[in-house]
DNA sequence: CTCATGCGACTGGTCTGACTAGCTGACATG
DNA sequence: CATGTCAGCTAGTCAGACCAGTCGCATGAG
């Protein structure tokens, strides 16, 4: 048989394999991120659902008890499982595709909006503790930043992205730090992972990554230099030119009620 | 038979029952945060589970699958399950009694630390942003914590409280702000919840209560009339009590590298 | 000897059916 | 009308079966 090794020019995807679990998970979650499943709501018992899915009560019940741990729902044995009340507001699925631009854009400043607080102050704080060691680390994190940051959806580049502000955090010398960027980490999935960027002609994508490893490499200086106020300043404006290129990138819409 | 309502001066507390999957997930979180389990671990097979637990294969792997949502866990089919390898730091478990007391001490400041920076920041948006109808719904919910505050482990009190701040990030009008107050809220399990308050006799307890309450109050009055400098001086003072509550309760011990 | 093949023993993924325990509401009984 | 009972729901758990991948090792072809 021929081989199939080495065939050149041509790129293989792997097909998107999810388990049924993980697919049923995905389903309720965006019902209630849609609001079809309101806080209180009783959700179909399990036999309902196996029904309605046509899967095994055992994919249902795994499904379940994802969502519990996620927090979003409550079973009461005896009685059903539903949808927690005190959900207040619901963390929108950035990678909807039905997400009006509109909304995409206000979700993306929202981000940035909460990200800057904590990583404005983390910034400093590691500015003031971080290790020897562990600055040494993180420059070869950032190193590969710079590398692979020539293709934005490179896993390497994201995950040296990803590790960048990890280990920023982790240089605060407090694990919660850890924990809240890694939580605010996790809701910008789509926004650097699957979804593709599609910039208007207008920005210079050259110019672009410069500016973004310019900025990163500020505030690596600015840390490793202990600089408090310089590493706090260089995340602020990391943030300032993230936020404005998601003004520029999606400009404001003309309706508004 | 003789009735069972209206006895007099006795109190009764529910029984804590507890899920099989629920004390399967605590125990494996539990060799994970210990570091019995470190980050890249292989766990037992499922049967091999089965067979060190007792329990049926259902139960594990509802458990796994909480471990999954959780992120601690992944699970590769026809391999078996690991323990996440780009767990940076773990937030430790404040429950482990085994915990010293230095260490704990050491936690609960560095939780406060790093809530302090993102609920003065939200405290502020919200006085700016805050809605009329929120603002009264968020007044309800603070009459609640002040009513039972009399029992630290009341549970409409610790609903309450936790409503409290939730309410107070829904108001900032960012949906990843209430995300992360949330994510900061779950980290503090037991130290409202399960473990019993031993406060030294040297703290007045009504006293301290009357200034919580008036700590609190002074946080909704503020953000109430839309000062934003104010709510956020208001929320400061509420971390450094609860910070200075720490020092004082759990006092530094004389030992230290 | 080298390496590919293929088999067997593992892994998790899923389904089924059965049984328990707890909740709820209707209905019969006093 | 109050009370207690019971039938029909609910989730919790278990056992066993089968599938589909993965891995390692023995075996056989080159």
């Amino acid at each position: 048989m021929p081989s199939l090794m080495a065939e050149p020019g041509i790129t293989l995807k792997q097909p998107r394999k999810i388990t049924l679990v993980a697919s049923i998970v995905e389903q309720l979650v965006e019902l209630i991120q849609s609001g079809a499943l309101k806080p209180g709501d009783k959700l179909p018992s399990e036999r309902q659902l196996i029904q309605m899915l046509g899967v095994g009560r055992s994919s249902v019940r795994e499904a379940l008890q994802g969502l519990v741990m996620m927090g979003l729902v409550e079973v009461r044995p005896g009685q059903g499982s539903y949808v927690k009340s005190n959900l207040h507001s619901f963390v929108p699925d950035l990678s909807k595709p039905d997400l009006s631009d509109n909304l995409l854009r206000e979700m993306r400043l929202q981000l940035i909006e909460a990200r800057r607080v904590i990583e404005v102050a983390i910034s400093g704080q590691a500015a003031a503790r971080a290790r020897p060691q562990q600055l040494e680390q993180w420059r070869a994190t950032f190193d590969d930043y710079a590398r692979y940051i020539d293709d934005f959806s490179d896993p390497r580049y994201l995950a040296a992205h990803v590790d960048f502000h990890l280990s920023l955090a982790d240089m605060s010398q407090n694990p919660f730090n850890v924990m809240l960027v890694n939580a605010a980490i996790q809701a910008v999935p789509q926004t650097l992972r699957e979804r593709e960027f599609r910039f208007p002609k207008s920005i210079d994508l050259r110019q672009l990554r410069e500016s973004q490893v310019k900025l990163h490499r500020d505030i690596l200086d600015a840390v490793t230099s202990g600089h408090r106020e310089g590493a706090e300043a260089a995340m602020q404006a990391h943030m300032d030119f993230e936020r404005d290129l998601v003004i520029k990138v999606y400009p404001a819409a003309a309706d508004e009620g």
